[in-house]
DNA sequence: GTCTATCTTGAATGCTCATTCAAAATTGGA
DNA sequence: TCCAATTTTGAATGAGCATTCAAGATAGAC
C-alpha cells in the first residue's frame, strides 16, 4: 500500500562509504542513520539488522564494479590497452584521498572472515568471479594474438589479482601518484612480458 | 621493591596472537585477560590501557621479525638464494591455518590508521624500515654482481614489498600451497628477471 | 620478624552500542 | 473523505565493553 520513501541504490551506496571509512565494527548504527539519512527502525525494516545491512551493501557494491568491469572491458575492443586504462583507474583510485583506497571486498574480507563464515564465503565467491573475469580477458588477448599463446591464462590472472591487492595495500602508506603509477606499470609489464 | 611477576615477552607475544585472531577492536580486554594470564589490573599497570598494549605488541612484533630477517639474510651470504628462501618462508607462514597469515603491522594498519594518526606513523615507519632493508639486500645483491648492473634496487624493493603484501591478501582466500608457492616464484623472478 | 613499597586481584562503574517497539505519520484505494 | 496497511520515528532496553580502584598478597630491606 504504502512505498518505502528512500532509494534503496543510495542508501546502500552511503552505507558502504560509512563502512569503508570507519570499518564494519567501528561504524555505530548511529553513523549509519547520519549516512544514511534512515532512522533506526527504517533501517531494520529493510535490512534486518546491522549485518543485513552490510550484505546488502556489498551486493550493491559488486554490481558496481561489474558495471565498471564491462565497462572498461568493452566486447571486441583490444584487450591489452583495456587493462592498462584498468590499472591506471586503479591508480587514480588508490591516489584519492578517500577510503576508495581499499577494495570493500578485501576490507570487509580482513575484518570479518575469521568471525563470519558465510559472508566469508560471499566475499570469497566474489573475488573468485573478479578474477574469473580477468582471466575471461587474457584469454582473449591470447586468442586476439596480443599475448603469446605459451601464457597460462589462469596463473596470468592470478599474479594479476595479487598485484592489484598489493598495490592497493601498498597506497595505504604510500599514495603518491608516480610510485603507484610506476608499480602499476611494472605489473602491467609482467603480464604482458 | 617487588618485581612484575610475569614475562614481558610472552604476555606481548600472547595479546599480540590474540589481537591477530580478532583484530584489535574485537578482542575485548577479558580475551586479553585469557590470553595473557594477566589480570586487568596489571596490564593497565604496565601498559596503561588496551591502545599501550597494542603498541608494546607492535614494538615487540618488529623486534621478533628483525631478528627473523637478520637470520634469513646472513652478512656476505649470496643473496639470492636468500631471497628465494625468504618467499619460500612466507609461503610457509601463509600455508598455516591459523592467523599469522596476515602481517600484523599491515593488519593494524588497515584497521586503526584512520583513528590513529600517530600509530598509523609508527607502523608506517616500521614497513618503511622493512622496506630499506629488502633494498638494502637488493643492494648488495648487485654489488656482488648476482644482479644486472642497470637494475634499481629501490624500485625492485617496492615492487617486492607490493608482491609481498598481495600475496598475504591473496592468502587469505586461496591458501593452498601450490598457489601460493607459484605466485612467490613469479614473483621472484620478476625481481631477478 | 616486621615493615613498607609494590604488585595482584576482580568486582564495581559508567559508557556506548545494537536492537526493539509502540505510537505517530503517511499513502493509496474505496 | 475516510480507512487500512505500511512506514517512520526516536526513546527505551539490556548487553558488553574499557577502565578504575580499594582491598589483599607478597617480596625484599633492615
Amino acid at each position: 500500500m504504502r512505498q518505502a520513501e528512500f532509494d534503496r541504490e543510495q542508501v546502500l551506496r552511503s552505507a558502504l562509504k560509512a563502512f569503508l571509512n570507519k570499518g564494519y565494527g567501528k561504524t555505530s548504527m548511529q553513523d549509519l542513520t547520519k549516512a544514511t539519512g534512515l532512522h533506526p527502525g527504517s533501517i531494520y525494516c529493510a535490512f534486518g539488522n546491522k549485518r543485513g545491512l552490510l550484505v546488502a551493501a556489498v551486493e550493491q557494491y559488486k554490481e558496481d564494479r561489474d558495471a565498471q568491469f564491462a565497462a572498461t572491458f568493452p566486447a571486441n575492443a583490444p584487450v591489452l590497452p583495456c587493462l592498462k586504462r584498468y590499472l591506471d583507474e586503479l591508480v587514480n583510485e588508490c591516489h584519492s584521498c578517500d577510503s576508495s583506497r581499499a577494495c570493500f571486498l578485501v576490507k570487509a574480507l580482513n575484518e570479518m572472515a575469521d568471525q563470519d563464515a558465510e559472508l566469508q564465503a560471499e566475499l570469497s565467491t566474489s573475488l573468485e568471479s573478479w578474477q574469473a573475469a580477468l582471466e575471461a580477458q587474457i584469454q582473449r588477448a591470447k586468442d586476439r594474438g596480443e599475448l603469446a599463446a605459451d601464457k597460462n591464462p589462469q596463473v596470468l590472472a592470478r599474479y594479476l589479482v595479487m598485484g592489484i591487492y598489493g598495490l592497493r595495500t601498498y597506497a595505504q602508506t604510500h599514495p603518491q601518484r608516480e610510485v603507484l603509477q610506476q608499480l602499476a606499470d611494472q605489473l602491467y609489464l609482467s603480464i604482458c612480458q
